[in-house]
DNA sequence: CATCTATTTGGCTATTTGGCAAAATAGAAC
DNA sequence: GTTCTATTTTGCCAAATAGCCAAATAGATG
């Protein structure tokens, strides 16, 4: 395996392994009708607001959200809609584990 | 969140977990030209033949992948080759991760 | 300044993952 | 049947992950 396709296919596999979490696919699935408060996405996914928040780092980190502050709320937005388009794809799989 | 949505999310996400790695990216994206048997993916990889069979149960397990046997070999194919398409949407993302 | 509120970070534990090497298996060939 | 070859499975270990709770932080507001 050449050197620069191991360097792409890492930074594509990063990514993906952050969205492969059912909590952040709802959250970015929830993201992709506006942005949104934390607390409203806690509410959503009903973990504990600490587990949300790291999840929202990572999906950061990814560069598949970004923030933005108004007042005390930091809200969250997708940064590119088009990587849930293929989750219509994924859906229609039969898996052992699926 | 509701059960089922739940269960949707979390279906979704182990197709996409099945694709979160570098080695698996660029076997499906080798399957994706031509299935090819387990030997020929090792070379391609560099790995050990057991962890590139690992990683081959990982995808079949997902849906990703079937094999058919050929005498002494098994040669691997896609089965949903749509799968690959979004990898190319994920490229253009900056994250810090990426 | 102190205080309140929304969010992040750190610490902890349990679980999962990726890799290699050795042993087991399945089918082909003798 | 035995043997050979391709592949899978098992066992082990180090590293990463997800979750909760408690503590820390960043702005807003008094």
């Amino acid at each position: 395996m050449k050197q620069d396709l191991k360097k792409r296919y890492a930074a594509q596999a990063a990514v993906i392994k952050a969205m492969a979490h059912p909590t952040r696919l709802l959250i970015l699935n929830s993201l992709k009708k506006r942005e949104t408060c934390v607390c409203e996405l806690r509410d959503l996914v009903g973990d504990d607001i600490s587990t949300v928040s790291k999840h929202l780092l990572v999906l950061k980190n990814a560069g598949l959200v970004a923030a933005r502050r108004e007042g005390n709320w930091l809200h969250y937005r997708l940064t590119c809609p088009c990587v849930l388009e293929f989750a219509a794809c994924v859906g229609g799989l039969k898996g052992k584990n699926v």
